[in-house]
DNA sequence: CATGAATGAGGATTCATTCAT
DNA sequence: CATGAATGAATCCTCATTCAT
């Protein structure tokens, strides 16, 4: 079936064509600012053919979020069971595999936080929604779930572990969101991550049992 | 002249009454989902009197913006001249005036973080744009301000101050942003303003010079 | 009664003072590109008022045309009529009107030519359509009735005066808008006049019996 | 590609039939007069589909416009070079392609006249004015060309050419208008074209070297 | 009488989407 | 499968006009 796979891979590639045009357009110009020609002008199709690959403006627009995110609950995952890292290494590595999500697709956090996802979609599709609250739900649990640990091992104060993951994921998407906006602002570069390293340690700091107690 | 200021007010009423209707749509479905139809039909008006107020729909956005940050400077800067209040209580009180300010007008946060100030709109009057830099300019400078006292007092850590007002704005919208996006989800209501809280504590904590050094 | 003379001279005063406001700006603008709140703005009125001395817009536009129009006959009647004048002579005065006229209000001839007077208006006033048609028929019976003199007299050809008469209308008309059209384009002033002088004067050399014969 | 040949001509044929309908609106009822819908109702099409062919509005008026000029500056540059035919003949020829581009769109010439293409525009094309200003150039260099060699053969009065140029384009122009004029008042048809004629003799007569002389 | 304010009635565009080829 | 072409459905915005004061 040498003939069908091809195509197959063809047509998975003419997919991601669309979404890679998709993306940069939706990053820099919004969902509703963004027109399916734009779109079909960048990948070099026709407006007509994006419909064959995605059942309308809004589909492609959520493929998008749910393939960013599930690419970085992988990434989530492999650190979570990494038996081999502190956990205070696992923080870290955490919030390096956000920040490098957040700059392969700052859309991405933009649309965690709602903006558009409940409000400018003409008809959200119920399914896909909770698909994505599913996939959030996860990472925030391995983030709960490696303070947990922390805090049975005597390393962390206890606090609710739920309480933190919600601290630490909305701390961690402010911080790149407020910088990007800064970005734009003052297009000098990668301050950035400096500051998130900082605030990073700022909050282990404030996370730690201190030694001395 | 009686009469002319009755008209003064009446006026100043009418813009207020369309900043109302509009802000909640706006909140709710963004500023491109918004028609001016919309917000005609909950200000009780009809959309050609909206243009004798507002030039167009992105100067009526704008000008909610301007306002609410206006508000929001003002009352930073009470904080920030009052002499009778420590450091550390400042920073709590600046915090829960943003908690406030989000409180009345959510869209604030999303706009600080230009989702839409850059890209959605058709021709933003670079004036007013610059502008409302300026207001989080000032905000941003008093934050660093106020940390910087503390570092000289040597109540908090040595860092550049600059840095620190960033990462305190960018969390505290961030944080606020994400419980706004887990409310809508979920809309258990208010166990919003006691994860700020504990993050702030987070961040005294990890920021504080700690009285056993 | 002086108070009730000096309102209504008043009264004819602010008439005439939107009129001359709109005149220029029909010029410049045309019916359709001028608005109300233009003239307002430019008589130093508002809108509103203009409402009291005008029925709507189409009827300051005519009313403008019409007064116009009236003026141009007062003049070619007192050339008509006045006896000490050549056959020629009177052609010439006609034509220095003509001019005179198109100098003061250009939007005449043009309207003359019906651009507007037929096509842009909403509801044209029957009646004051036929009044301004009145007004160019004794106009060009005037000029008729000059040329069959000459005839008559032996001066000119014979030619059907009628024919003659929208000829040299035409002609006149012809010429200034064209000359005007010109103006605009690469606005050097006023070879304007000698143009008109000259085709006058073809067409006398066309129309005079010539001396020889 | 018999298939990509068919489909170029049906694409010119509805940008033509777009233009028909178009024309005769704008002939009765002016740019601004006319509506997109109009147009679009009488060309059987969505106003939608308009917009496929032609940028704006204005676009299609200017196109229209562009289109009759050229084919009318090629009617003339047919005489032009004609090298069989006399000098009076060119200008009887000239006459008769004005009258017959007239007849085709009578809006030719009102444009001419600069009444809409200048004020009306909303953002005229300044690239398109400019072509268009180009042509009529050229049709006047060539009347000013026949009429020079005339003087040169000894068969025109000496003038200058330009002038001459100006003043029969000015002449045609404002007859057939003014005979428009009077038709749509009075609509009995072509008493016009002798009229034409008329004035084109008297013309003739004027500026001929009388064989007398 | 003058006017500030409100609005109904339109009109130009845009764009997601469909469909025949 | 890819696409050129057509379009329905919206939406912004303008402006003549009215009316209460």
């Amino acid at each position: 079936m040498g003939i069908k796979e091809r195509k197959q891979k063809e047509k998975a590639l003419r997919r991601w064509q669309i979404q890679e045009a998709a993306k940069g357009l939706f990053i820099e110009k919004g969902l509703v600012g963004t027109t399916i020609e734009d779109i079909a002008n960048k990948a070099e199709l026709s407006p007509a053919t994006i419909y064959q690959y995605f059942k309308d403006k809004d589909d492609l627009y959520v493929s998008l979020n749910f393939e960013s995110l599930q690419y970085l609950l992988d990434q989530v995952e492999k650190i979570y069971e990494n038996k081999k890292l502190t956990l205070e290494k696992k923080m870290h590595r955490f919030k390096d595999s956000m920040y490098k999500a957040f700059q392969s697709d700052p859309r991405l956090f933009k649309n965690v936080l709602q903006f558009q996802l409940v409000s400018d979609f003409k008809s959200l599709n119920k399914e896909q929604l909770s698909n994505i609250n599913e996939l959030y739900q996860k990472i925030l649990s391995m983030i709960a779930g490696i303070y947990q640990e922390g805090v049975h091992q005597g390393e962390f104060k206890d606090m609710h572990a739920m309480i933190y993951a919600d601290i630490v994921f909305g701390i961690f998407v402010g911080l790149m969101l407020w910088e990007d906006a800064k970005k734009r602002i003052n297009p000098k570069k990668d301050f950035f991550k400096s500051t998130l390293d900082k605030a990073f340690d700022i909050i282990m700091q404030g996370v730690k049992v201190s030694s001395s107690e």
